[in-house]
DNA sequence: CTGTTAGCGCTTTCAA
DNA sequence: TTGAAAGCGCTAACAG
């Protein structure tokens, strides 16, 4: 079968011989029609199955009325809680969320960018993991006056406001209360050793540490040696559990461990009650999160919330300010903080 | 500070004194251009942070190179490896892909499609949950002869491709797995009594039981009892604990309970623990999905595997498909077999 | 109440 | 090798 394109603005205004600016109102509710052409175009554009076109009116008004979210990943509960909260608080609004994946490759953040850009969005949230190439492009855009927010990651740009929590404050305090809780050895789990600056939770934990004079020790520092080419996206339960069997097999085992969220934490959980090990008598563990997941465990797991939908909605929210307010808008980074969650993964 | 807008075809034209179309040569690649004039033109261009107005392109095109999906949610493992899947393969082709989340809502469903096909895009893939209003909308759509297909879903019209698991076969080869180990009292934990006729996995599941005589207990079948204004989600690991929990102060207890996936698995496993009886000894339980968890529980679950990636693979494909032969595509409907995984949380 | 004109930013087509 | 004209589908702005 031959497909017939879509019909248009100014055929169902030839078919009922009125000219298209007519149709155009009566389609928007706009200006004046007497009920009886209302009518008799309501009909044609039924009949006709028309819609309007969506980028013809985009070129004209030069809005769209969409955002467009870009994600590292979209398989981690913080992707998805932030999408969630910005797609809410987006459609209160009125607006559309359109959402890209990047899979934390810099071309694809590019990619996701000027498509995004190509469509015209009225703005866009950038929740990737921060990289060189990336970076430089969304520099571009915001240059050119487009509305750009960040959220979980750092970005220097005087017109581009930014949201994260404190994963700083969230490792430092998850750390401080092992240390309450009498222990010395403190392993952390699922560092990225290839932007070990970048990860907040590990600097908290090592802050922690250093101030409560305990040593640093590195062989309780577990992670991947990712090389460049692959990327860390979210860290996981395997990594988590391959971690601690290191640890366990340490001459020196760790009483406690802090894991960089609670899939690695669930884990590891997971290989100590392998070990025959109790959780938290043998050892402690902590996540970071507060993921659904975590109330769920054996034992229920002790670990940092960091406010995911504020997040988002923060986001939103002074995506659509610098939309609305498209001059004369201060800049705004906004670090929100974490609580720790104390569950018996840590307190018998 | 004022923002300027961005600089347009004509704007570079006229500042180095040449025909629009010049320039349009140059950023496109088409054509000959003088190498001086080139130059010139790229200069202005890099100064000037020129980029092509999508939009404007797209209309005079007539196509954009991006397709929309469309997910009811995004919080789950089946989304979220039906999007990855999708993203690749639409990657691979030089197709760029918008993500749009309806909550389930068909009012919601509805602006997905709309703001998509306002967008322009050349297609759209649609995993959400079948509701009527929504189905309407999109048949419309499908009508006016945009590419559709459909996963994980039913959809029928002809000029729509569908894609699915054979959640059916696999509902009854999970209780068909526990029956063979000798099991009586299978239990189903995460039933929707809402569409209860459209959740195969439970329908497999009555269809086990019946062909091997065995008497369908409903007291056996927990699940939400949600109203029409509470439209299902994701069934969770709450819903799989608070399930558990109601058939263990049963009476005559289940002997294995087959979860409607394995994050209700997991939450009945913990109030099986929690109750301090054994997987599989006193209460075998099987899951659905095969999500990366189902290795990390303790046990090691038994699961239906469905093949997520290959659904989103096969999506895309078909849809780039009907987008490359506008005109006589024959419709196909896919259903993708399951495959069981054993475990120790049915046979230690 | 309805129509005409013009143009959004770009590209196709034809001409120079 | 470059340019001019026309138009994608729609809508502001102004007439009538």
């Amino acid at each position: 079968m031959i497909r017939k394109k879509p019909a248009t603005l100014s055929d169902i205004a030839a078919t009922i011989g009125v000219a298209p600016m007519t149709v155009s109102r009566v389609v928007n509710g706009t200006g004046y029609v007497s009920e009886l052409t209302r009518e008799r175009v309501m009909q044609a554009v039924a009949e006709m199955n028309y819609r309007p076109n969506g980028v013809a009116r985009n070129l004209k008004r030069q809005k769209t009325e969409t955002v467009g979210l870009v994600l590292g990943d979209i398989s981690n509960p913080y992707s998805t809680e932030i999408a969630n909260a910005v797609r809410e608080s987006l459609s209160a609004r009125g607006f559309n969320l359109f959402i890209c994946i990047s899979e934390h490759s810099a071309k694809e953040d590019i990619a996701a960018f000027d498509s995004l850009v190509d469509h015209n969005v009225d703005g866009i949230i950038v929740a990737t993991r921060s990289n060189k190439e990336g970076d430089e492009r969304l520099a571009g855009i915001a240059d050119r006056n487009i509305p750009v927010v960040v959220v979980g990651r750092d970005f220097h740009h005087d017109q581009v406001d930014s949201i994260a929590a404190d994963n700083f404050a969230g490792g430092f305090e998850a750390t401080q209360h092992l240390i309450d809780l009498g222990h010395k050895r403190i392993a952390f789990i699922g560092a990225s050793f290839i932007n070990r600056g970048n990860l907040k939770r590990l600097q908290g934990y090592l802050a922690a540490l250093t101030e409560h004079n305990l040593a640093v020790d590195e062989r309780l520092i577990t992670g991947r040696r990712e090389t460049l080419s692959e990327i860390p996206g979210y860290s996981t339960e395997k990594i988590g559990y391959e971690g601690m069997k290191r640890l366990l097999s340490l001459p020196n085992r760790p009483t406690a461990v802090f894991a960089r969220n609670d899939f690695t934490a669930v884990g590891a959980m997971t290989a100590i009650k392998e070990a025959g090990l109790s959780i938290p008598d043998d050892i402690a563990v902590v996540g970071f999160d507060d993921t659904p997941l975590a109330v769920h465990t054996l034992p229920p797991l002790t670990t940092v919330r960091q406010p995911m939908r504020l997040q988002g909605q923060l986001a939103a929210e002074l995506l659509l300010k610098r939309i609305a307010e498209k001059d004369t808008v201060t800049t705004e980074n906004r670090v929100l903080e974490c609580e720790l969650i104390v569950r018996q993964s840590t307190v018998a």
